[in-house]
DNA sequence: CCATCTTTGTGCACGCGTTCACAAAGACAT
DNA sequence: ATGTCTTTGTGAACGCGTGCACAAAGATGG
């Protein structure tokens, strides 16, 4: 055990504060769609409206980039994607390898959403020999066998895990052996990895259970009928009041 | 006395933090592992371990749930199970549907971390005739013509989005009048609903876009020596008041 | 029953992120 | 040129989350 998880705050070489970068790619998807509707200019306001956030976050945000808006008109659409791009490292290619082409793995390498911006799949692995060749999303499937020869040859430093939970630690120390530095984890397990690797993870079954719990207590809050208590004025409050079960301490 | 709070105190009984609840699935899957090794109890070192997060973060995270652990002891793991399961709201069945069946979507349902918690596929919903009558996982494909009914009929509160992006805004509508409370969105799109209803999104290209900015830094620092660049200042210090971060100079 | 040892539960301080509110900056009309 | 109007950029306040450090609580052994 004793795993060396030490999530680097990372926000120290230049001053982007890491709740800013992870919105973004947010920014940039909207300021794509309105680049291809031709639209020159756009204020925080409309921004932000468009991305789904505070149009003060937004103009913060953008002010740790530098100042890139003129005060009256707004922000120059095109060269707003530029800046957000090359911030975000987008404008160089990013070779990708995806490894375990299950149910997921082959609905990751058939997202379009790869391609459209730096990132290239360089690769398919997956431990199964049957699968060996085999073309999915028109590339050929590798054993898992030849991953460190692939990594070193694509110049690979970003890996996708789509394995089933048990492997995906061994996967995640091959890969970072071989020297892929930033892993993307869709196997419902917590990996450890050395310093200087960063992991970011997508789990499913965790959303679900998040949304779990806030549909309970909404349906909680809907059946805890106090008697006189409020009886309309429940209608957007973000937090209700307590009214949960009463705490019946099951020895 | 005192009283000044015009509205709810929030730190009443069931407070419970939104990152708490975020690491609760965490803690319950790390619990689940070892109940299912007949492990009678565990301490919030070695649990937090498992978990990957600071012992002092688990404790307090648990003690919001309750007084549940023995002191000298540590935590009862079948007991501690069952708690968060309740706090979760995971010991009851939660019909899920799935809209939009493509790969990704044909890939969620063949997942085993639905069932195996208190989630349950309802139905399969996608738009395209074609589909409809074709087994998925086990389920037939039903159209999108009868989503509203198949809610209403299964009782579904919670919808997994899995269409592209163009489809996802309305698909989302129709869930959302049909009843849905809470959504889990793959679609890379901001969506758009009325209060009360809970949005989760899980988008692979904003992940990707993360993992290549760090990347891009940890490149950058590599070669350090990036003209106009890199000006990495203060790191870690006394940290006044002020605003941080000094202008950074377009080139 | 008392001493000691282990581990929980939490008060407190600190730093990050969010939001408000407004001065500064520039566009635009007269 | 000057005044007005729009929108940015940001200082400051606030709230949340995190981690330290320690007292309280209970187990365990003599």
């Amino acid at each position: 055990m004793a795993t060396g998880r030490t999530h680097r705050p990372a926000t120290r070489s230049r001053g982007i504060p890491e709740a800013t970068v992870a919105r973004l790619p947010l920014y940039l998807r909207a300021l794509t769609a309105l680049s291809e509707r031709s639209v020159p200019t756009v204020s925080s306001e409309e921004l932000a409206a468009a991305a789904g956030v505070n149009s003060a976050k937004l103009r913060k945000d953008f002010s740790y980039l530098g100042s890139y808006g003129t005060r009256g008109v707004g922000y120059d659409v095109e060269y707003l994607v530029y800046q957000i791009s090359r911030e975000l490292g987008l404008t160089q290619d990013w070779p990708v390898v995806i490894v375990g082409i299950g149910n997921l793995g082959a609905a990751l390498a058939n997202y379009g959403g790869f391609a459209s911006r730096g990132f290239r799949v360089a690769a398919l692995i997956d431990a199964d020999p049957a699968m060996s060749g085999k073309p999915v999303a028109g590339i050929p499937v590798q054993h898992t066998d030849d991953l460190e020869s692939i990594i070193a040859e694509n110049g690979v430093s970003i890996g996708v895990i789509a394995t089933p939970a048990g492997a995906a630690q061994q996967v995640c120390d091959r890969l970072v052996a071989a020297g892929v530095t930033s892993i993307l984890n869709f196997a419902p397990t917590v990996l450890s990895v050395p310093d200087g690797v960063d992991v970011r993870k997508v789990d499913l079954s965790i959303e679900l259970q998040i949304l779990a719990f806030h549909e309970q207590r909404k349906a909680g809050e809907e059946a805890a009928g106090e008697p006189g208590a409020v009886l309309q004025a429940r209608k957007e409050s973000g937090k209700g009041p307590d009214g949960d079960v009463p705490a019946v301490m099951p020895a």
